[in-house]
DNA sequence: GTCCAGGGAATCA
DNA sequence: TGATTCCATGGA
């Protein structure tokens, strides 16, 4: 393969940190240099600022690298409506959209994304990153760019094999299990993801995807928000956010009383359709801020 | 040693 | 429906 290389001039919203760093993605990693170097589908890619400029460099397994990050950076969606929208509908919203303003909400395979969000269950990200990796390396393909190894994200029948005792080896712990019966059910089509993708209806797709092992509700939400289903009106519902919700509209004392249900309710009140937009600005300033 | 992490499933009322 | 408890693992 061959290196390819594109320039995003002076984008509106896109900030690296911002986009990598908000917790909707497990393979990017900054480089010394400030960059930050990740993998999707069969793409390694390179991101450095240049100036206003954004220089992606890598390699590219299908088509050209223009139109695999146009779609996977969601490049044709206007972000700066979407913030001064959802920055008229709350003061606190405003404030959190200011410290995460370069975010974009990325489009990551349906499959990958079920997958890292069953692992992400009672976890850190250092430790959900950890066992992704091991995950692709030990099953996923190989792809050299400038003398350093990088790996696919297996493919479901690449996972067709691995016994639970492969996957505790691997350090996934409790998980183990869902992660060997979500693979079979998907391998079997007892959930068919192309049915999915097809399916505009949000809570048939969210029912379907919640009889997978592993996939609750808080799972199934960040997979309809963070893949390439692409649903922004939903809201999941995590101990940050939890957190930040009680803090900001509720001041519970104790915050883990707070019910889902209430939490529920006030998002789809004050943010409305563009809910797991305003959820992943608020949980991404709480968390670091 | 104790607590916590982008929770889910089993169990019980 | 709603609340409790248990589930591996590694880092702080």
């Amino acid at each position: 393969m061959k290196e390819q290389q594109y320039i995003l001039k002076n984008p509106e919203t896109f900030c690296l940190k911002d986009i990598f760093e908000c917790g909707q993605c497990f393979r990017w990693n900054e480089q010394e240099d400030g960059s930050y170097t990740g993998i999707w589908k069969e793409n390694v890619v390179n991101i450095k600022k240049k100036g206003k400029d954004y220089i992606f460099s890598g390699i590219c397994g299908s088509g050209n690298l223009k139109d695999e990050i146009y779609t996977y950076f969601d490049l044709d969606r206007n972000y700066e409506t979407i913030k001064e929208t959802l920055a008229k509908k709350d003061k606190y919203l405003e404030t959190s959209i200011q410290y995460g303003k370069g975010i974009r909400i990325l489009n990551q395979d349906l499959w990958e994304t079920i997958i890292s969000f069953i692992i992400s269950a009672n976890n850190n990200i250092p430790r959900i990153k950890g066992i992704i990796e091991r995950l692709s390396k030990t099953y996923g393909k190989q792809i050299t760019w400038k003398g350093k190894n990088y790996y696919t994200f297996p493919t479901p029948e690449e996972l067709k094999d691995v016994t639970i005792k492969t996957y505790r080896e691997l350090g996934l712990g409790f998980r183990d299990v869902r992660l060997y019966e979500t693979t079979k059910m998907i391998l079997e089509k007892k959930v068919d993801l192309k049915e999915l993708k097809e399916n505009p209806n949000t809570i048939e797709v969210r029912d379907r995807l919640l009889t997978l092992s592993g996939v609750g509700p808080k799972v199934a939400d960040c997979i309809l928000l963070f893949s390439d289903l692409k649903r922004l009106e939903v809201f999941p519902i995590d101990v940050w956010v939890r957190r930040v919700m009680n803090d900001l509209y509720i001041q519970k004392e104790d915050e883990t009383k707070v019910s889902k249900k209430q939490i529920e309710k006030i998002a789809k009140e004050k943010f409305g359709d563009l809910a797991g937009l305003a959820q992943q600005y608020l949980f991404y300033w709480r968390r670091e801020a």
